[in-house]
DNA sequence: TGAAGGTCGTGAATCGATTCACGGCGTTTC
DNA sequence: GAAACGCCGTGAATCGATTCACGACCTTCA
């Protein structure tokens, strides 16, 4: 492509070239111009050169608004999210991102903050820049925006959401199957007393779907209680351990599952702060495998998600170059086994 | 013109309404819908409430890329980024994007992950945006290409870059102001045997700079050594922190001041795996306070750093409300004192 | 009553890249 | 040697929103 600034100042301050400027400089219609980028082998090399060398004398970079006004679509997808705090969506955009690099795409990254009247109005700006496709991770439910947008012609993936009763194209871990990991894990301790806090999200309730059913196969009886808290952050996990806290022995957990990473760690330092000792008086087993969890004041032992593989799948089918059906069973969960919940504490943290 | 739709049929498949559909629905000219929108003044209230029943009705969300075509430039900004794992940026992010929806604006996020290639390819894609304006987070130096930018017409920001020998409009924290704060706090505790690890660029130098100046400025004298590494992540901390365990103890350092707070999390967590009590054997410090720095296995002292105010104020300035001067003195760092480097371990964390 | 001035709607030109339809020119083939 | 074909460059139309210049219509006041 082109590069660096101008070498001898062919262009007035403030105006960028057109194809008009390099078609003259290379002496050869706006239309050859236009081809030289759009159909290279419709030019002769020898031209081609010429244009190019043009193009880059002139600093020429294009104008997508007037490309996209003519061919009716970008090259850039929208990515929809609704936590930038959240690493997860960071690894997300990054797994996207790097995909859509690789196919000379963009991805123009969208944070609502989980506000419905800012998702709306990006959903509205991905339109007006006619993206070719659209990434949308909504940690609540699919916002009824998105089906009149397709039904104009802009398709969407939903990423990380439950495949539920919906059907909407759609790609996710199987949450249900991590969540039950997590609850297994920490019955195989012995564990009887736990609870799940987690938000109300769909592929939250798969999660606690999963615990459910670990609950129901155990061999020993084993209690379920559940928390639920609006959104799943580091903050709020705080708020609950305090809570907790004023508990009596009876009542008082000896497991914890929680809805993801971030909230985990607000609870794990709750409690460690109120004087629990994890994992000796409570094992605590959180979701997502953020790079932090290893982190930890007690490493976390966690449900890891690919989400950078996600992100870059949903690129790939937007893009038609995989299909939903062929990513069946492409994103596994995986118990990562940390000091959390471990039935000893780990010797070489606390000598 | 083109033949307007059926009114209870509202829009073919696949096809967005335009100005003109609007425009023959609520049965004035195409002109009279613009105005609408552009100068809501100058169509009467009767006529603007009909052309807004019309365009809701259809559905009409406009032409980005017809309205960047004809006035030169769009409403978004470009933020340009070299990571999306450290937080720092996702709160820079964060930041920018709130003050922009404020002003009906947009940011544009674009991760290079330090690849001068990737860095040159969005800043073309930026241009071809016609962006109104450059937000710049470069880790490194500044990309030459901004400056053909900024002289084919579109402004650019640094932020939290050294205002250093260059120019630019840019606005930063006093890093080395937040350096001195660092070393002075571990100097203050009788620390004499400084680390300081960090990457080589021009925002650490800086923050490096200002640890020197507090060792020359000590009463006692104190000893400091320099790492330099490549990237500043929490792996690489912890790869050094693997070579400082194999010292003796006569070049073993009692204080570490991290470039920023992933390699300060990175080398806290190698340091302890290999035995060395924080803060008893080594007071560490680092640099950011991202969210996660206060659920470190040891909570980490830092120096607060103001990513989002940052980004806000960059935003403010490209759109002309702020000036650069303005901004003087508000970026102050500050002195987050947590257990890495407390005298002695808090009472309530190891009971 | 008529001229002056203001309000508000409209036709038409415009932005820059793309692409269709055309045709000039050189080569091949019988 | 002429017809047929392929290659490759070009003029012109096109996408949709914006905005200038114009003028229809209404109000106001001498």
């Amino acid at each position: 492509m082109t590069t660096g600034p101008v070498p001898n100042q062919p262009r007035a301050e403030g105006s960028a070239a057109t194809v008009g400027d390099v078609a003259a400089l290379a002496g050869v219609s706006r239309a050859t111009v236009s081809y030289t980028y759009t159909q290279p082998n419709r030019v002769s090399p020898d031209l081609r050169r010429r244009v190019l060398a043009a193009a880059d004398e002139l600093g020429y970079v294009g104008n997508d608004a007037a490309r996209r006004l003519r061919v009716g679509h970008s090259l850039a997808l929208g990515l929809l999210i609704s936590s930038m705090s959240n690493p997860v969506y960071a690894e997300l955009a990054a797994g996207a991102e790097a995909e859509a690099a690789a196919h000379g795409r963009f991805i123009l990254v969208a944070n609502s903050d989980e506000d419905p009247a800012r998702e709306r109005a990006y959903l509205n700006f991905f339109e007006s820049q006619q993206v070719s496709g659209i990434l949308a991770a909504p940690v609540g439910d699919v916002p009824p925006e998105l089906l009149g947008l397709r039904s104009r012609g802009t398709p969407f993936v939903l990423v990380g959401v439950a495949p539920g009763p919906h059907s909407y194209p759609a790609i996710s871990g199987d949450n249900e199957r991590g969540g039950h990991l997590a609850a297994a894990h920490l019955l195989a301790q012995g564990r009887r007393r736990l609870i799940f806090v987690g938000g109300a999200h769909p592929h939250v309730d798969l999660r606690l779907a999963g615990v459910k059913r670990a609950i129901a196969e155990a061999a020993e009886p084993a209690s379920l209680e559940i928390i639920r808290i609006q959104v799943q952050t580091a903050k709020v996990g705080e708020a609950v351990a305090r809570t907790l806290l004023r508990r009596s022995a009876a009542t008082f957990p000896d497991g914890i599952v929680a809805g993801n990473d971030l909230l985990a760690l607000g609870l794990l330092h709750g409690l460690i702060v109120g004087g629990i000792r994890v994992p000796e008086d409570l094992s605590l087993v959180g979701y997502d495998d953020i790079e932090f969890a290893d982190f930890a004041i007690v490493p976390l032992t966690t449900i890891r998600h690919p989400s950078a593989a996600l992100g870059a799948s949903a690129v790939r089918i937007l893009l038609g170059i995989e299909r939903e059906e062929d990513t069946k069973g492409r994103f596994e969960p995986e118990l990562v086994i940390r000091s959390s919940s471990l039935p000893t504490p780990p010797p070489s943290v606390h000598p």
